[in-house]
DNA sequence: GTGAAAGCGCTAACAA
DNA sequence: TTGTTAGCGCTTTCAC
């Protein structure tokens, strides 16, 4: 059996109160008698029993607030699984999880979701932001004045008071993609980047990343122009069909975002599909299918279920524990998906 | 707040403890009664409060037994961690973790340890089991005789009483080889297999699966023969010096165990590293490093954490809860690593 | 500063 | 068959 605060102040000839205390850093103590406590409880390796805790805690029960912007749907049904997850487990322990879903971009309706948690005295907040001023000043009042500690998820937002970033590293997800494009393609030959929005520094990175590791590690292939599809399948069919005339010799493509669809088209309708080999990312219904055809190599996956639910249990230690996030930066591990390794459906 | 028992008690106008028993089928109750209440707590979204739960059954504390055959020692590393993790999360709950640790493959000491749990009484054990009669008679007997759920793990044994397998699927494992293979020679050409023990049941899936998907999709490659290293580097360099010498042209090597070191210093001496594509098993140090050197395209990982981990909280829920598990067959994600998705050491 | 005591939700032993 | 009660380990309030 562990070691119980009542055994501890058995030992120390105190009340279990004052070692609740000591250990605890509540005050209202003499200094001395608290360290000697402190010494006897690591003596005896104590550890506090969570169940205890949760139980006692519950008349003030912990609530998590989760505000969700609506930006790529197919990847928010994996985030709203962890949610979903990081729900379940709290209730167990007689926490709640209170989520804000917002319907596309809107700063406005990201900082009115924020306020109402705060008038619901949520504990803690895990968010995926926008980028701009004001939402960097709300994270700022919140944490700062409010202490209202906020998690960021998927997208950061750097340079303000949030506690720490959990998502995608993008820039070693374009590397990746790098590496494995060298690879296949044996070295040699041209390559294309179709990406989304000019303005998604995400998306930037990942196209980087790819550019700079294509360039680091084979000198002998050319990237042959990075375009912009702006999330859509009909476009992108546009911008195949326009770069495979260019460039008959074409041997990879590189997708930052979801347009397969618009690209194996075209690739289908040029017949060549197969022999130009591509990479994308985040997996969906759609990929999968393409992925298993073999029409698709590779699509790296970043865990949405891991976005969704880890920065919800960050926080709940954060206030449950006490313990901080061990860093700033908590980058989920990149997945590399092929035919052979797709998740159970 | 969450609906409690008490709740549920005054809403069928009984009391806690009948409402227990409806709830947990302890029996002495009358049917209708219970049925009513379930009823009640159906309606009411009664979740119990695991915390509580936790709290109370601390008296009768759960364990779980661990037996551990060291097979593989790196490998093993991270399966400690996994268990360690699993007794770190169990321990905040009040249950204890029991680890019996046998040094290489001892029927005789698996069963002794699985008596030694017994005596102490644990409530479940995971293990990995050494494949033969008397361990699964051993399993059978504890699973339905005395009622201790049994869960192997990184090795199976099939047609027995054990609850479910967790671990990786080896004939899966040598496909995907075998098609990141493909992939990466370019769909022809020669390649070899080196592997570890005749007998061993996993190791053999593996090659098998790399050879039914190489020559299910890849017409073009041809298989150059399956060698066996004994898991011995000295073995492997030679091997691999031959192979090399019957089949100049070879184009890339299947290792199915740790033999890198010693295949890797076969090619450096033939001046071919690098050019011969190795596709290897099981990440460590030592594979780590000729992965970043581009020495090794690809290792495959089968998640010896969650091996640890996830057969302990099996049984807990299982134990705890109730709650079976879901599937017979637990495989474990199969990780593609690369030198840009190696996990933080 | 410190101790005593109530109570969080649940189980289990005992009483009725 | 049902109700009552004593904890499990911890926090928190109140009294001293």
């Amino acid at each position: 059996m562990a070691v119980t605060l009542q055994e501890i102040a058995e030992r120390a000839g105190v009340s279990r109160g004052t070692v609740d205390r000591a250990l605890n850093n509540r005050g209202r103590i003499r200094p001395e008698v608290a360290d000697r406590i402190r010494q006897i409880a690591e003596e005896m390796g104590y550890r506090p029993n969570r169940a205890g805790k949760a139980l006692a805690m519950a008349r003030r029960s912990i609530c998590i607030g989760v505000v969700l912007q609506e930006v790529e749907t197919m990847f928010m049904r994996g985030i709203l699984e962890g949610i979903e997850a990081a729900r379940e487990e709290l209730g167990h322990l007689g926490a709640s999880v209170v989520l804000k879903e917002i319907k596309g971009l809107n700063t406005k309706a990201v900082i009115d979701a924020m306020e109402e948690l705060r008038s619901q005295n949520v504990h803690a907040i895990a968010m995926n932001p926008s980028m701009n001023r004001r939402t960097k000043e709300t994270i700022d009042r919140f944490a700062d004045e409010y202490g209202i500690p906020i998690v960021t998820f998927n997208t950061d937002l750097e340079d303000c008071s949030r506690l720490c970033y959990i998502g995608q590293n993008t820039y070693e997800c374009g590397r990746a993609a790098a590496g494995l494009m060298g690879e296949i393609i044996g070295g040699r030959g041209e390559v294309g980047v179709i990406t989304g929005y000019e303005a998604n520094p995400s998306l930037n990175k990942r196209v980087e990343g790819f550019r700079d590791e294509i360039a680091a590690r084979f000198p002998e292939i050319k990237l042959v122009g990075v375009q912009y599809a702006y999330n859509s399948d009909a476009i992108a069919e546009d911008i195949t069909r326009e770069l495979v005339e260019r460039h008959p010799e074409i041997s990879g493509l590189f997708l930052t975002v979801n347009v397969e669809q618009g690209v194996c088209a075209a690739l289908e309708k040029e017949g060549i599909i197969g022999r130009v080999k591509i990479i994308s990312n985040d997996l969906n219904e759609n990929n999968r299918k393409l992925l298993c055809d073999g029409n698709i190599a590779f699509v790296l996956e970043q865990n949405a279920r891991v976005q969704g639910y880890e920065p919800i249990m960050v926080l709940f230690h954060l206030v449950f524990d006490g313990e901080k996030p061990q860093c700033e930066f908590q980058y989920t591990d990149l997945t590399i998906r092929t035919r052979y390794n797709l998740p159970p459906v």
